[in-house]
DNA sequence: GCCAACGTTGGC
DNA sequence: GCCAACGTTGGC
């Protein structure tokens, strides 16, 4: 079992929004960069674990954990003309974007993008190096661990 | 709103 | 294949 990290803008999809879905689970549409599709559809299984992350918002942080809960598959949202993710070089036969469904585990109390740099053990967290943009990252299972057992706990 | 960092596009 | 221009991300 693998571990990511998958940003969302809560003023677009929060966590809240994933707690009141139907089934609390939601595909991951929307994804436009090719190295955060390969990571879904290439190395992505049920059962991997998530860290549902809020950016470009007032309190960035982790707040909350989920679960890939399906292997990849086309993103419906490129087919639809005059969605704001519409891509004109995708057809039905040859998809360009691919997602995976992500259910609810648990909401948990924000660790804040503040409170992960404040800790040597998560240095090499890749949505702590600068200028990291990608939306889906890998977690290190030692980091996972960390912020688990360690941040999480204390803060519940 | 600013701006650094990064990815993509397109002319050559 | 190079690289300048452009658009986007995301913290602050």
């Amino acid at each position: 079992m693998k571990h990511w990290l998958m940003k969302s803008e809560p003023d677009e999809f929060s966590i809240d929004d994933l707690v009141k879905a139907p089934r609390q689970s939601t595909p991951w549409f929307g994804v436009r960069n090719y190295q955060a599709r390969n990571f879904m559809r290439d190395q992505m299984r049920a059962g991997d674990a998530v860290f549902f992350y809020h950016s470009s918002c007032p309190e960035p942080g982790i707040a909350g954990i989920a679960e890939v809960s399906s292997t990849a598959y086309p993103d419906d949202t490129q087919f639809d003309k005059k969605g704001k993710y519409f891509d004109p070089a995708a057809t039905r036969e040859t998809p360009r974007w691919f997602l995976v469904d992500v259910k609810l585990v648990r909401k948990t109390p924000l660790i804040s993008l503040a409170e992960l740099r404040r800790h040597n053990e998560l240095e090499s967290m890749r949505i702590l190096q600068k200028g990291n943009r990608l939306s889906i990252t890998p977690v290190d299972p030692r980091e996972w661990n960390f912020i688990t057992k360690k941040l999480i706990k204390a803060a519940s």
